[in-house]
DNA sequence: GGATTGGATATTGGATCCACAATGGACGTT
DNA sequence: AACGTCCATTGTGGATCCAATATCCAATCC
């Protein structure tokens, strides 16, 4: 059984990538190596590795000689992330739908629910990164693309850094949920992709500024089309 | 003017990350750190930097103590990692051409002009791997998408890996490029998806057995369909 | 007075060294 | 003779050491 291994990599990497998810190190932050070895009590090499990590997945950006700091965050490229995530997250919708099981869908409800009862807690932030996250996650885990699964994790941990660095409140997310479960329920695949597109580009809406409107020509406009999205003015 | 930097470990990755893309070194095969250092003359430190990085693109696999294998090559996963491209590529081809130009169109042509005297050159495959990856992002890059960039040149040397280990030769690949030009230049958006779409499609089928259908429900069903793509069956 | 260049300092990237885990073979036991 | 255990060997992961590069400041020149 491999896999069981804790490497002391594996420990610094988690520990960065908690920080940087959850926006206790801001973007634009340095990141010390030497510092972080320090206070982990390890050495460089580690935590080397761990930026190495980091770096692949876009959440800390590597300046040769000049040291590491967190990836920044602008809108331009919480709009790009949406964009990605529209498009990859309605085909894993499609694609697992058909192999949706009652075990699964009752797994979802009961993540539906835990997210409802922790919506005013102290930690209510904390607690619904990860079960919204896994929320999502059983369902596309049935779609049997490991790639899309690891883009999936890749893409959610760059929005998640977003959502909190603007600081945006999910209260809605219940809602768009309940209507995901209605649709998966019913077998209704597009309405599960419009549910899910729109769960999405809600949270993208609430990162603008009130002007907000989608810029036709760019990759979120493109995305939400697929996804069976009529812009205002068409309609 | 920083930031044009060589390091050594970015040499080592781009050799090693070549070696693998081209398949001079199979899948299944063992990756020396101490033998690769000794032989580039380098130490081992860079390399493992290298080895990192071809990690996260999903190139090779670590096996915690007992070393580094190139990760193998099989029909699921090379029909995965179709499905992934088609999603993305498509979505590409959508945000990019309200943005084409005259200047860019002549480019393609270039490339494509390009690819077909080298068709049958000595050094064939070597020369369409990069020319076909050209021709495309060269397109790709007008949707003004980092995220999709990056994402998109992983998933292209991962089926590039693939391409080549089931030797499939891409005689049809000039007349997918010319499709692709004339709706561009027609400014089709449909037909540009379509285009591209067969384009993907036709290589994976290439590696297939003859036997070879569409499995319903999978995430290559989800994106062939999202794309515009009617089945066999209810044609 | 401002800009440019040279050197001091700090920090990253690379090389070397060390410890521990994992395989393979030898030996002993049953 | 077969199986299990122990030890030696190999090699990965981590720690430490060294070199190369960028930044900062001061001195010098225009």
């Amino acid at each position: 059984m491999p896999g069981i291994h804790r490497r002391v990599a594996d420990e610094v990497f988690d520990r960065l990538h908690e920080q940087i998810a959850t926006g206790a190190v801001a973007p634009g932050d340095r990141l010390d190596p030497t510092e972080i070895a320090a206070s982990y009590g390890v050495s460089r090499t580690p935590v080397r590795e761990a930026i190495l990590r980091l770096d692949a997945q876009g959440l800390v950006e590597r300046l040769p000689y000049r040291g590491v700091v967190v990836t920044g965050v602008d809108l331009a490229a919480a709009e790009d992330v949406a964009a990605m995530r529209i498009q990859l997250e309605t085909l894993a919708v499609q694609a697992a739908l058909p192999h949706l099981t009652e075990e699964t869908l009752d797994r979802m409800r009961e993540l539906h629910e835990e997210l409802r009862s922790r919506v005013d807690g102290p930690d209510a932030q904390q607690a619904f990164s990860g079960l919204n996250r896994e929320f999502h996650m059983t369902l596309y885990r049935l779609a049997g693309s490991p790639t899309l699964i690891r883009l999936l994790t890749d893409l959610s941990a760059q929005a998640e850094r977003m959502r909190l660095h603007f600081d945006v409140r999910r209260g809605r997310a219940d809602d768009d949920h309940a209507r995901i479960l209605a649709a998966l329920a019913a077998g209704d695949a597009e309405e599960a992709v419009a549910a899910t597109r729109d769960h999405l580009f809600g949270a993208l809406v609430m990162m603008m500024p009130a002007s907000f409107g989608v810029t036709p020509g760019s990759t979120l406009d493109a995305a939400l089309r697929t996804s069976g999205w009529v812009p205002e003015t068409a309609r």
